[in-house]
DNA sequence: CTGAAAGCGCTTACAG
DNA sequence: CTGAAAGCGCTTACAG
């Protein structure tokens, strides 16, 4: 390891010289400062953290999610990031690829960064507590706040879904049959179908028990045919976009058209949503905003120390061309 | 700020001792720890970082794409993120949105985070030289190395642009369209385009002069009727797959069908393509090998002080139904 | 098991 | 414009 008195003799100066050149603060002779920056390439010269509290590097949050490639989470990650770039933090990332056991491991990889604080979006906030070993101040992001983790910033999925089921009811859908990803691994997902149960019984009709998908990316093998037979759905919610898109594929290749023989609709709002034929109904939400958010809340407690708080945000039902009456 | 003299203070014992209790190294006995780690917590200490090189924060490395939301960088950021947490390193990530400005902006920032080494995916590797006031290791990806960026990892973009071109020709297709993304922004899509000029000309085609479309996230607006009067083509490539998808509804706006009226290819294989009906004909790129291949290439050039390499992975067709024969 | 003290690599008044 | 020196918060032999 090159240290800066290695290269302030090189350069044939004091360190403090050499610490002003390279750090262009005091007043340096141009000359000297060639010297300098000349002598710390040739040696290699990485500058390593000065204690004392003052500069050395840049302060960084944590940021975990099930997964990049998921267009949600890459969205709010990206506002997240633009966010803290303003504040002058750095964002790392961990994935927990919706396992309870590597979100454990990843948090921990995190925390060895010493974040100034950390933004989660969880499997399940109660038990993801195990966690808590004097974490710095956290926010939930897509989960709802628990007494552990007071700050939340959140979609009202349970009204979501409740309004999706109301939509395909008023227009005639009465065997409206729910596939879901890993409930174990969102309650987002949990707190969507349970909002479709609620406003099934409501209208007196029985809810169909959810047809659970394990996460596979993305979902172009997923196989309909038995749910097909057994219920004979004229409309299909989907906990997530993606999930909507493999239905369709599945559909198709079961010969039915959509909406023509089954209606599809699905959640989140994902942007290539607007790009197929026909576009996808789904409730929209503001995935972007939601990471903003949770970032300026975050900064506000770690800074501020600002007190917890929970934000909801309002979604917004995209009428698509999947979903028609019958 | 806390410092640990005060934790120390509060838990009645010295600076030495309460070090250890922390780091549980040293011999310390189990009351002392707990009363050590309690006053921590009521304190609510964070450690700063010590001098000396010794311990501190795990290292980190940056990463620079374009933007997270594209499902091509979201999947190499994911693949790299996976590989650098077995090797212990943080990732730090910085997006540009295909401006050179606030490209140099994000990796001055990731600079401030002293960080192990880098891996840029940059608009121009030559012009972005103008970073390089001592960088750590750092690799591109996605981008043809230079003198002074001698290490990266490459598709063949150039030779993928032939391919997909030639197969084209072949299945009876004289007007071919070439839709892009900005090239300023992407020496990745001029590679692509630099292919079509070479196999339309070697056929003695004319080739037309790319359409170049600025960066919109996604293309859900895209106006494609002058280029269509203009031209007439048969078939259109697209510089990359959201674009092609974008083209796609474009045609479809039109009243055009695909592939009945016009053919569509684009680039990457992102994974949405294959789930669209019909699915799209792409080159596959393996972004995720890549993305690990280049985290592999960093690591060992940052600890082993390896040479710096190019490495350059082979790509695929990907046959789709958005393209038939004349 | 605990503490006094040296030392880590750096920054920054202070003096020239 | 430059250097000697104090000091940053922490770790770690060394001595007890």
């Amino acid at each position: 390891m090159t240290t800066l008195q290695q290269v302030a003799l090189r350069a044939g100066c004091s360190l403090a010289t050499a610490s002003r050149a390279l750090n262009r603060n005091g007043a340096v002779s141009d000359l000297m400062v060639r010297k300098v920056r000349r002598a710390a390439a040739e040696l290699g010269y990485r500058p390593a953290v000065p204690a004392g509290g003052k500069l050395g590097r840049r302060p960084v949050i944590g940021v975990l999610i099930p997964s990049i490639t998921n267009p949600v989470f890459a969205s709010s990650l990206s506002s997240i990031q633009n966010r803290m770039l303003v504040a002058g933090h750095g964002v790392l990332i961990a994935q927990s690829d919706y396992d309870p056991a590597r979100e454990a491991d990843a948090v921990a990889s995190l925390l060895n960064d010493q974040p100034t604080g950390l933004i989660l979006t969880v499997c399940n906030p109660a038990s993801s507590a195990a966690l808590l070993p004097s974490l710095p101040p956290t926010v939930l992001l897509n989960n709802m706040p628990t007494s552990l983790f007071p700050a939340a910033v959140t979609a009202d999925n349970h009204g979501a879904g409740r309004e999706l089921t109301e939509m395909l009811i008023d227009l005639g859908h009465r065997r409206i049959l729910f596939v879901s990803g890993n409930f174990a691994a969102s309650d987002r997902a949990q707190h969507r179908y349970e909002g479709y149960r609620e406003t099934m019984a409501g209208h007196g009709l029985s809810p169909i028990r959810a047809m659970e998908i394990p996460f596979v990316g993305v979902y172009d093998q997923l196989d309909l045919s038995a749910a097909l037979t057994a219920f004979s759905p004229t409309a299909i919610i989907a906990s997530n976009d993606l999930l909507a898109l493999g239905v369709i594929g599945a559909l198709r290749r079961e010969g039915l058209s959509v909406p023509g023989d089954v209606s599809v609709a699905g959640f989140d709002g994902i942007a290539i949503g607007r790009l197929m034929d026909p576009p996808l109904t789904t409730i929209e939400m503001p995935d972007a905003s939601m990471g903003a958010a949770a970032a300026s809340l975050l900064l506000d407690m770690a800074e501020n120390a600002a007190p917890a708080r929970h934000l909801s945000v309002a979604h917004m039902l995209r009428r698509g061309g999947t979903v028609r009456a019958i």
